[in-house]
DNA sequence: CACCAGGCAAGTA
DNA sequence: TACTTGCATGGT
């Protein structure tokens, strides 16, 4: 039996909490829409400016495209920033109608590198964005790190505070099975101790479900 | 009242 | 390259 820290805490995460479900939505256009409007958004706000789309039956590529941005924007004012989502969701239509005959799918069919290289290219789409939009969306085993992730994992001395996006991201890929449902999973548990457990200000205290893989 | 939430890009030095 | 700042609503 081979020590794996990284494949025993998501074992103890999902003994403690079970599936997550992720990611809420019904439809691929859903998802993505949600990916850049929970940008550093509580996601309960995104829900109500997803809702609003939804009531509207706006959730498609065709009508987000003829959507002017003012209008655009005041049904996201729930989600926050809402002028510059409004942007940033513009920019992701325009290059799959533009490059992608608006045909979603077709995106996600590209090979990985090329797939996450168009989505970066997009201005607004960071490398977490693409990222969940590649797992979430279109179902490849590629790695999520957000802030949780970044200070869960340093604040139990498993990662080192100052570590990039990549490094992480390599750390717990070089570490894992190429799953996607396993870091589907893994990112949805991650999300869930960290709200519980692992607040911006508070120290992680004594129950916390990941205590006694702390290291010194 | 202050603080935070499933980031990202632009500006500054 | 390495910080800093703007973007904004809504819940605790």
């Amino acid at each position: 039996m081979v020590e794996n820290t990284f494949l025993d805490i998501y074992t103890a995460l999902f003994e403690h909490y079970g599936p997550q479900n992720w990611w809420p939505a019904e439809t691929p256009v859903e998802m993505i829409v949600g990916a850049v409007l929970t940008q550093n958004t509580n996601w309960r706000n995104v829900r109500k400016a997803l809702a609003n789309l939804k009531a509207a039956n706006l959730l498609d590529i065709e009508s987000l495209d003829v959507l002017s941005h003012e209008k655009l924007a005041e049904y996201i004012r729930p989600a926050g920033y809402y002028n510059l989502k409004a942007k940033r969701l513009k920019n992701l239509i325009r290059m799959i109608v533009d490059d992608y005959h608006g045909d979603l799918q077709r995106l996600f069919d590209e090979e990985l590198d090329c797939c996450r290289s168009k989505l970066l290219q997009v201005n607004g789409i960071g490398e977490e964005t693409a990222d969940s939009i590649l797992l979430y969306g279109a179902g490849r085993p590629v790695f999520v790190v957000d802030t949780y992730t970044h200070r869960v994992f340093s604040r139990h001395n498993l990662l080192e505070e100052e570590c990039s996006y990549a490094d992480i991201q390599e750390r717990f890929m070089d570490n894992l099975p190429a799953d996607a449902a396993l870091y589907n999973e893994y990112h949805a548990l991650i999300v869930r101790v960290a709200k519980e457990y692992c607040k911006k200000t508070d120290p992680c205290c004594r129950s916390c479900p990941l205590n006694r893989f702390y290291e010194e």
